[in-house]
Formats: structure tokens, C-alpha cells, sequence
DNA sequence: TCTGGGGTCCTTTTCCTT
DNA sequence: TCTGAAGGAAAAGGACCC
């Protein structure tokens, strides 16, 4: 029988922020943001200590609050306090700043949280070797095949990764076990936080049917609409449509899926290692810049991007096949280009002067908010002809930024 | 009015070749 | 040389997730 976990921590970001200052226990606290500028304009750092010092020892008067946020970000969490007054995830800041003005504004800490995700991977790696990805605070665990895995269906090695995160991090984080990853991702969502779920089968009917469609990972808000529409509203309608309308209303793939899913059918395995198969590096304009008046500062912009694209193949040991360009106008319009290279590059130069030609072929006739690049195909290093001969082009020629 | 940054995967459109 | 079909690859866009 095979069993699957899914492990989800518990309000990861503002857990571990509220670990770091436990004075903001009980009060609203948004994390999120960004670049922040001050009243002079340039961008603020930061604004609390730096690690090496006892920071739990700021007093709350040293904590930005959100109604001095003036830049363009939106919130990454928010905790249960601020959730009261109506702020959310993925609200814009200066919306949040309205409804919640008082709220403790914490910028995202990436690298911190990183590397607690890195301690409580290790903890279940130790238990569970077979352990998937999914993103900095969640994982799929095959315990199959693991000693005592089968034990009360799983339940007592979920209670054993459980308190070791607790002793490792002081987290607490919610885990489904079932058949497969699918119901043990519904299934981690039933008890938050700090619970336990497991299900088989059998629950299907009276546990799953009943969720509404959204619940199920895959199905966002463009589909729920569509779905309302057609009547459909909770997984149980949704199960039982007929396979054939579905696929003739969503398409042979997706239709297929939605029948499968909400019949509870996932054969997926979980996968111990992925290669990535793009990166790319974005950035969100403080002001709208314009292609011609604001050349110089969007030439930099895009320099720099390329750069630390390039610091990213380093560090991932590859290169890269394609190069494209995101733009997003003042309408929120975003367009893409892209172009495949004969040889795979690796260099900042080339970067910027093979994505400054995909630029050409964009519209720039808009003021910009937003300048990403991005990169695919990517090629280990050590996949390459053994006298890689990945283009190395000084960016002679001039492209529109620069 | 406001809407980050990194990803994956899929569908549709476009372009090229036979 | 023109026209059209067919198929594949590349390009573009979009949905979705954390």
C-alpha cells in the first residue's frame, strides 16, 4: 500500500520571523514588500538590526509601520492579527497600509528562511530518505517503504517528523498521509496547524467530495470561475460529470485530469531530484520607466539582471540554450520573447547581448514597470563537448537600452 | 486602483520545411 | 512559380503554484 505524506509548515515566513521578535507575538504583523523608498527617495535598507546583535531586544517602537510603506509591493503573509483587519496575501502594501496602518512591516527574509528550510529537510531526510520538493516550506514523503511506515497508517513516522522539526526549529508544521500526493496534499490542509490527517479511499466520498473545487491543487481561479459557471462547485460535481464533457469543455489534458483528480486517481511518484529546467531574473520598477527618456537607468536595470543570471549559472553548474525577455507595461500588460541559440552561453555579455536582441522585436512604445530575463534550456556543465565552446561576444553592437 | 519574484507546465500561434 | 497540406520546432501567452 502505498502511503504518501505531505508536510506543509505552519505560517512558515511569519513563524520564523516571529521566532526572531518574540515581543510581535499577538500583533498584526504583514511581511512582504520590497524596495521601500524613503522621503528623499532613495531606497531604504532594511530598518532593523543586523543578525549579530540581539535583535529580540528592539523595542516596537523600532519597527517600521506600515503606513510609512510608499513603494509598489504586495504582502508575501500576513499573520492572524492583520488578517482581521482584511489584509491578505498578495494585497498590495499601500492597500494593506489603508486598512491596517498600525501593522509591524517586516521586508522578506529569504535567506533566513532558506536556511531553516534547509534544517527541517534535513530532519526528514534523516528519517525519510525518499522526500520531494516542493517549493521552501513544503514536501512530499513516500514512507512506503521506510521502517514503520505502515504503522497506524502512517501516522506514528508523521508524529515522529513532526516533534523532531519541533526540536530542531521550534516549528510546527501539518502533514496528510494517504494513497497518494494528491489526497495527502488535501489531506495536510485538513488539520492546521500542528495536525495530523490521514486518509484512504475510502474517504473520498465523505471528506473530499464535499471541499469545494479550488481546494484542489491545479485548479485556480480561472478554472473555479469556469467550473461556477458550468454549475460545478464542490469536488463531488465535479466527479460526477462525465469524462468525455470534460475533456469537451477543458481540453483533452485537463479535462482528463479534473475526471482523475476528483475521482481521487494520482499515479505521480514522488521525485527525489529535479534539475531546474529555466531561471530567470526579474525586478519591479520603483516609477514607470520609458525605453527612450529613461535609457541609462534601464540599460543598468538590465545589466545587472544579466549579471546575476550569470552568478546563477555558476552557482547551478549550467548553461543555458535559450534567452528571454518579460516586459510588463503601465497596464499590466506583460509580453515575452524569446530566442534559441546554436551554442549554450553562460557569460553576462552574451546574456546581454543575445537578450538585447529579443528586445528588438518588443513594443517599447509604453512606459515599463517591470524588465525581467530569463534563461532556458539549461545544459550542465558537465553535459557540454569537453571543448565547451560556449560563446563568449563582447556586446560590441548596440541594442535599445544601451 | 492596485497588483513581487521565482518557477513549472500546457496550449495556441507562428514560422519554416517538405 | 504558385498553392496548399502537414508536421515540427520555436515563440508567445497564460494558468497555476509557493
Amino acid at each position: 500500500m502505498r502511503r504518501i505524506a505531505h508536510l506543509d509548515m505552519d505560517a512558515f515566513f511569519a513563524s520564523v520571523e516571529l521566532l526572531r521578535y518574540p515581543q510581535l507575538k499577538g500583533l498584526p504583523v504583514v511581511i512582504g514588500g520590497g524596495k521601500r523608498p524613503d522621503a528623499e527617495g532613495s531606497i531604504a535598507e532594511d530598518p532593523r538590526p543586523d543578525s549579530a546583535r540581539a535583535p529580540h531586544e528592539w523595542s516596537l517602537d523600532q519597527f517600521q509601520r506600515l503606513r510609512n510603506y510608499t513603494g509598489r509591493g504586495v504582502i508575501t503573509t500576513a499573520t492572524y492579527e492583520a488578517r482581521k483587519f482584511g489584509v491578505g496575501s498578495a494585497m498590495g502594501m499601500m492597500k494593506a497600509a489603508v486598512l491596517c496602518p498600525d501593522a509591524i512591516m517586516l521586508p522578506v527574509d529569504h535567506a533566513r528562511y532558506r536556511a531553516v528550510s534547509q534544517r527541517f529537510k534535513a530532519v526528514i531526510l534523516d528519517i525519510a530518505p525518499v522526500m520531494e520538493n516542493r517549493g521552501i516550506d513544503e514536501v512530499y514523503i513516500d514512507l512506503t517503504d521506510i521502517p514503520g511506515g505502515q504503522r497506524e497508517a502512517g501516522r506514528v513516522v508523521a508524529r515522529l517528523i513532526q516533534k523532531e522539526i519541533f526540536l530542531a526549529t521550534g516549528l510546527t508544521c501539518s502533514i496528510g498521509v494517504a494513497p497518494n500526493k494528491l489526497m495527502a496534499k488535501l489531506a495536510s490542509e485538513m488539520d492546521k496547524p500542528n495536525g495530523i490527517t490521514v486518509l484512504s479511499m475510502a474517504d473520498l466520498a465523505p471528506r473530499i467530495w464535499p471541499l469545494p473545487c479550488r481546494a484542489l491543487n491545479g485548479i485556480g481561479p480561472k478554472s473555479d470561475a469556469k467550473l461556477t459557471a458550468l454549475g460545478i462547485h464542490t469536488l463531488g460535481d465535479l466527479a460526477a460529470c462525465d469524462p468525455q464533457w470534460l475533456i469537451g469543455q477543458f481540453g483533452k489534458s485537463y479535462g482528463q485530469w479534473l475526471h482523475q483528480s476528483a475521482h481521487g486517481i494520482d499515479e505521480r511518484p514522488v521525485q527525489t531530484n529535479s534539475e531546474p529546467v529555466s531561471i530567470s531574473r526579474e525586478t519591479t520598477f520603483e516609477r514607470n520607466l520609458h525605453a527612450k527618456r529613461d535609457r541609462d537607468a534601464l540599460g543598468q536595470i538590465f545589466t545587472t539582471l544579466c549579471e546575476r543570471l550569470a552568478d546563477d549559472l555558476v552557482r547551478k553548474a549550467v548553461a543555458a540554450q535559450t534567452v528571454g525577455i518579460k516586459l510588463r507595461d503601465d497596464r499590466f500588460k506583460t509580453i515575452t520573447r524569446d530566442l534559441s541559440l546554436e551554442v549554450p552561453i553562460r557569460h553576462a555579455a552574451d546574456i546581454r547581448y543575445y537578450a538585447g536582441q529579443t528586445l528588438k522585436r518588443a513594443p517599447l512604445d509604453r512606459p515599463l514597470r517591470l524588465l525581467g530575463v530569463k534563461l532556458g534550456k539549461l545544459v550542465p556543465l558537465s553535459a557540454l563537448p569537453s571543448q565547451a565552446q560556449t560563446s563568449r561576444r563582447v556586446a560590441e553592437t548596440g541594442d535599445l537600452f544601451t
